[in-house]
RNA sequence: GGGCAAUUAGCUCAGUUGGAUAGAGCGUUGGCCUCCGGAGCCAAAGGCCGCAGGUUCGAAUCCUGCAUUGCCCA
């Protein structure tokens, strides 16, 4: 980050003579090939089309230029290939970064690039009908991840659960336990089609017996139904809640479907709708017209029967949200929803905003496996490895690091098996490592008495051999990825950077001896790089709500 | 029947808004413990980036068609 920053500086007079700027496909970044230099940029080629000249002529021009600056910290400069311009940076440039870092701290890495901007991310939101399952867990993961991350780059988060705590899987759910409650009275009773038939259910329903007795049996029904109802969401809530502090995810705002219904919110934001001309009565249903912001098809807000449809309670909640006065908002959604974008956008826009101001994310389902043997998965069955239970397996890190480690819309299969071994199957224990490592080499330092004060130039000016320098270019990596990942909504970018991190600290670690470097002054310089690679490594996994544990 | 997504090494996956000779781990084969944590390191083999066109200085990346898989809607 500071490379780029200190090189584009340096362009800028450049650029502002020709009255040219950094367009959106100019690039500034390490090139794939070591020969190409420290960082690479396209510029001149997409200066070539305003400028009218070759790429090859203004890449010379812009040569000629810097060196005729004989900046000492820029050690490299050349045109290359088609129109590249290459720069490498001067050792001692590089060395200062870990000042930086260890000046900065836990703050290392942060930015004001987002700006004070609101954004709000509503992620998990399950239906209170049963414990989460690992599919949960994947959303649980990445919206969490994603609100440190957005909040690292300067935006202001909040973070949402909305309970879907109206509607018919709830009475489903009263249903389900209703009956079982009967049978266990010895009752003969038809079970519910499609009803819940997990093993908390049956639970639920001894508590339920156990707390008040016999009693529903001998209210009217719908009471009994509504007892029933609300024992079982008050306990399963309860549970999701203890399952994502496990998890390490914290909700700011549970926010209620049937609060919304209650006060009216529904009705008013399909009354606005209306009155904008953006909702319509035909065949005894009420329409969005949702064609009109480049939906397939207008949407039922509600039906014939007079019944509302989720859609309804979506939009006035997404009114909620943007009336709260969020800049953007994000959903995480599983992706079988993902017909629900187009509609949920044209929302967005209905209620006065751009499409843009509502960002849903789609989070592939899981496939649960153990060795090989796929597990099935079906809230409804009750046939299901509950999150909590995964957890207890495998242990929070290493679960939070896989579904951190891939993009969120390709499939993920989850081996028990793989996930529990403490391999490079498994890489949040290499990352991890990584970090414990060094800390073994702090605990051995303090105790021989070696002095961990902040590091003199001229210490720091030992580290100049291929591998420092290496390690060195990847720690001032950290800000672009961080940079990358809130952009791009995509928390993996940074595993991927803290595995590509914590390889290149082993590969040094196992060339370098640092206790025993020989002399004083490079035992320093050495100690001082590993801080800041356990410094980068601990505020990477910070991020993803993965410890970073001193001692493994 | 329409729509959304995916397809990259034997396996699991990265590849940032199009950049120079496509990467990682696992697995396979062969090395490294007189030295700070071997949960580690080094090396080798392994690719028609699903197929075919197109766009341009330049395509795994963008566009079109087709194939396969998953999901959503009727």
């Amino acid at each position: 980050m500071r490379a780029q920053t200190y090189l584009r500086e340096l362009l800028k007079p450049f650029l502002d003579e020709h009255g040219l700027q950094w367009t959106a496909g100019t690039t500034l970044e390490p090139p794939r090939d070591k020969r190409f230099g420290d960082l690479a940029t396209n510029m001149a080629f997409t200066l070539a089309k305003t400028a009218g000249k070759n790429p090859r002529q203004i890449c010379q021009d812009m040569e000629q230029r810097l060196k005729l600056l004989g900046d000492p910290q820029l050690a490299m400069v050349e045109t290359a290939g088609p129109g590249f311009l290459n720069f490498t940076l001067a050792p001692a440039f590089w060395q200062e970064g870990i000042l930086a870092i260890l000046e900065q701290g836990d703050l290392y890495g942060q930015s004001d690039l987002g700006g004070g901007r609101r954004v709000q991310v509503e992620f998990v939101s399950a239906n209170p009908t049963g414990p989460l399952h690992i599919g949960h867990g994947r959303g649980a993961a990445l919206g969490d991840s994603l609100a440190r991350i957005l909040r690292f780059m300067g935006h202001r988060v909040a973070t949402e659960y909305y309970l879907n705590d109206a509607g018919r899987q709830m009475r489903l759910l009263g249903a389900s336990v209703l009956a079982r409650y009967q049978e266990l009275l010895g009752h003969d009773v038809v079970f519910p089609e499609d009803g819940y038939k997990g093993d908390y259910i049956r639970e639920l329903a001894q508590e339920l017996l156990d707390r008040d007795g016999e009693r529903l049996a001998d209210l009217p029904e719908q009471e009994a139904l509504d007892r029933a109802r609300e024992h079982a969401m008050d306990r399963i809530l309860a549970g999701i809640r203890q399952d994502l502090l496990d998890f390490r995810v914290e909700h700011q705002v549970w926010f209620s479907e049937s609060g919304l219904i209650r006060d009216g919110a529904v009705e008013r934001t399909l009354e606005q709708l209306r009155m904008d001309g953006l909702a319509y009565e035909q065949d005894g249903a009420l329409w969005f017209a949702s064609t009109r912001y480049g939906d397939d098809k207008d949407r039922v807000l509600r039906k014939s029967d007079g019944s509302l449809t989720y859609l309804a309670s979506d939009i006035a909640y997404h009114a909620d949200k943007f009336a709260r006065g969020f800049d953007l908002v994000v959903d995480i959604w599983g992706a079988d929803h993902h017909g629900y974008v187009g509609r949920m956008k044209a929302a967005a826009q209905a209620l006065g905003r751009v499409p843009e101001d509502l960002q849903v994310i789609l989070v592939q389902l899981v496939n649960l496996l153990r060795a090989g043997e796929q597990i099935a998965m079906s809230t409804r069955a009750g046939e299901f490895e509950t999150l909590a239970d995964v957890c207890a397996e495998v242990g929070t890190d290493a679960a939070r690091f896989i579904f951190l480690s891939r993009k969120s819309d390709s499939h993920l299969d989850f081996d028990l098996e793989l996930v529990k071994r403490q391999t490079m199957d498994n890489p949040v224990y290499y990352v991890q490592y990584a970090h414990a490592r060094i800390h073994s080499l702090l605990a051995k330092a303090a105790e021989a008495g070696v002095d961990l004060l902040q590091p003199k130039p001229e210490i720091l000016a030992l580290l100049d051999g291929e591998a420092d320098l290496e390690l060195l270019k990847t720690l001032d990596q950290f800000g672009n990825v961080l940079v990358s990942a809130s952009a791009t909504l995509s928390p993996h970018h940074l595993s991927h950077y803290l595995l590509d991190l914590a390889g290149k600290l082993h590969r040094y670690y196992a060339t370098h001896p640092v206790l025993a470097a020989g002399s004083q002054e490079l035992v320093q310089a050495r100690l001082a790089l590993c801080r800041a690679v356990a410094q980068v490594l601990r505020n990477g996994l910070d991020l993803l709500g993965v410890a970073a544990p001193q001692k493994m």
